[in-house]
DNA sequence: TCAAAAGTGTTGAATGTACACCCATGG
DNA sequence: CCATGGGTGTACATTCAACACTTTTGA
């Protein structure tokens, strides 16, 4: 069935994911303890080897949920692929890595070949350049893998509407705020961020609900403009939310 | 050596490379004509499959020198990954594309696996959308990772420096509106292209030379600010030609 | 002197930013 | 009533967009 040229190599294939999320006003990663070797006992991001007659996509979903107990509830988008050279003792491995966002998700739970599972905050695990060793280092390459997932979700935040995949189904403009304020690391002018947000085309859609029970004033309700996709098949087609925003949400300037 | 589970499937993978130039004020890419099964005949892609013990970046860079005698002068970066599955008629084949920009190189010639090699209109090969078959079907799904780099190459003229890959050593304000009208498929102010190109930071550097022999006034000639670097370890350290411009120059609005 | 291309000035519109102020709710 | 957070009005600054106009060359 496969045949290629008898000078081709074939390579392990592993994926691996960057599962972030925003979890008390701090953008957080999904990391586990590997429970083998090498780098044993190591965080890493959850992933594995993909499986003969396996699709990427599908690999990254059942490493997850392995390794986490996390179905992918939110976005899942490919970041970049690493290797194969230096970047596993045991050899020439290539890695695919995926961005997964998504709202806070329930329990987390470790599996097959992790001893543990749990949220961190990103700036415990990565330090931020211009401090010392920050933390625990990341097993293999990770480090590298998260800080790329990291820009690109800061850097997407500004010209797409992949904010609203960080919040829930229903949403108002505060927590939309927030999610950019913990990727950030910066604050808003709540009202001027009001106007931009909802006056922004393509991030937003009215409910005509509105939240109770808080103190204060109840705010409107919102769903995202643009489905939330899973990353597969040839979905950029359609306007998803990683669509280009026009007018962008610039970051304030340095 | 290499010790994976033995569940694990290994892969042959292949790079492709999407090369992109303006010339003729013209978006254009290299293809070659395939000289083997499957595909014999149809436009494709440089590429192939990455040999044993070979990086990724190495891997694009022999194929297309191989296949077109191109050797990378420009700015290579990695575009995305693609497969495994149902996207070669052998098998399973993972494919991760890289994009080259660089300004019109010299002679490109076929070699090994090609049976013709040239540079060719992205509007010939791609139909833009609204339209009905435009060409040539490009081999494999190729015409889906054009698509994917030409979309790219589009965004990051917006939010980098990237056109200044596009431009030979030294360049005038002039080639380079030509690089964002060609890419953009509009046309730009002169007048005002002029003042946003040399007061974005970042993006242009004086160098005291101007142009002369041309009909007009001369023009101030410029480098890139932004060093155009092939992609490989971890170049996005520095600044580097894909680093986010602030502010950016945005594509006017359709 | 003229044509051509480069580059600057200027003006009204649009957008961004800071902050005063009003609105709607729970206690 | 007050405290709290949601949301609008407004004024000033900055940027954008269109285009008149000046500059510098070759023919």
């Amino acid at each position: 069935m496969t045949v290629v040229p008898p000078t081709a190599a074939t390579l392990p294939v592993t994926v691996d994911v960057v599962a972030l999320t925003v979890r008390d006003d701090t953008l957080q990663v999904l990391l586990v303890e590997r429970a083998v070797e090498p780098h044993r006992g190591a965080l890493a991001l959850p992933g594995g080897f993909v499986l003969p007659g396996e699709d990427l996509v599908t690999a990254a979903a059942r490493e997850l949920a392995e390794e986490t107990g996390v179905t992918p509830p939110g976005h899942l988008e490919q970041l970049r692929t690493y290797g194969p050279l230096g970047r596993d003792p045991r050899g020439p491995v290539l890695s695919v890595a995926y961005l997964l966002v998504a709202p806070h998700f329930g329990v987390v739970e470790a599996g097959s070949d992790a001893a543990a599972a749990g949220w961190h905050p990103v700036a415990a695990v990565l330090p931020a350049d211009g401090e010392g060793a920050g933390a625990a280092r990341l097993a293999f390459d990770h480090a590298r893998i998260l800080a790329d997932g990291v820009e690109r979700t800061r850097s997407k935040l500004e010209y797409s509407a992949l904010a609203t995949a960080f919040c829930a189904d229903e949403f108002t403009v505060t927590d939309l705020r927030r999610v950019y304020e913990a990727v950030w690391g910066v604050r808003l002018d709540p009202r001027n961020f009001s106007r931009k947000a909802t006056g922004t085309p393509g991030l937003l859609r009215e409910t005509g609900r509105t939240t109770s029970g808080g103190t204060g004033r109840p705010a409107a309700l919102y769903r995202a403009a643009r489905p939330v996709v899973r990353a597969g098949g040839l979905a950029d087609a359609a306007a998803d939310v990683t669509a280009l925003l026009n007018p962008p949400l610039l970051r304030p300037a340095p």
